[in-house]
DNA sequence: TAGCACATGCTAAATTTTTAGCAGTAAGAT
DNA sequence: ATCTTACTGCTAAAAATTTAGCATGTGCTA
């Protein structure tokens, strides 16, 4: 799933390249078929091979997986996450995401209420 | 991984417990069998049960659970993941919680360089 | 001390997943 | 038009997981 979400949709071979210690192809196969029996996946044709997006929008499905981090790792305290996450991207922000954060900040103390 | 990582530590029964759509209480041991044959788990004899910690803390699993997040359904854009942890918590931020993200982002500003 | 509740070790069977490989078909190149 | 490549559908066997259940041992309570 995390592979097909981070290409958007994927064939059963990408699917295979992009996996970190992958099984065999027929084993992606079989998941795929899995994974769209259980309805996380659909396949559309394409040309001679079947190209799978996943059935939930990527933004529908981000909320609850980062909400599952959040308590997992970080008893549920946005100030603990937002703390990981700038300290993940320590040297790569720039002056304007860093203003542009600040400004998130100002819009949920006047919208969250 | 993520009941024990929740509970800090766990029992086969209490895991068994937690875990949504849960199997069977063996699969549930060996399971933990599997995963301690794995190295993500260690566990220790407690009266008559066992009891299993990760073997990766808690704070060291927790950055690279978040960074996989963040690729996988953020576009590895720091800007669109606080945005949705601020969504996530829209009324539970207190004003204090909000400084204090405020301040996180002022101290990225200066030492983030 | 005896009895009970509960947990592990172990085993064997059922079920699911993984694997390899073959036949058939569509797309593109020669 | 034919060949080649690449993919799916399918099958059967191997391997791994899941399940149930029994024997055993520890700790707690009466």
């Amino acid at each position: 799933m995390d592979v097909i979400y981070r290409e958007g949709q994927a064939t059963a071979t990408e699917v295979l390249e992009r996996l970190p210690d992958p099984p065999s192809y027929s084993a992606v196969r079989a998941m795929l078929r899995v994974l769209e029996n259980k309805g996380h996946l659909r396949h559309v044709p394409d040309g001679t091979r079947y190209v799978y997006r996943p059935t939930l929008a990527r933004d529908r499905a981000g909320r609850p997986a980062l909400a599952n981090v959040l308590e997992t790792f970080f008893d549920g305290s946005t100030e603990k996450a937002v703390a990981a996450l700038l300290d993940l991207s320590r040297k790569g922000l720039s002056e304007e995401e860093l203003d542009r954060l600040s400004e998130l900040i100002e819009q949920a103390r006047t919208e969250g209420r």
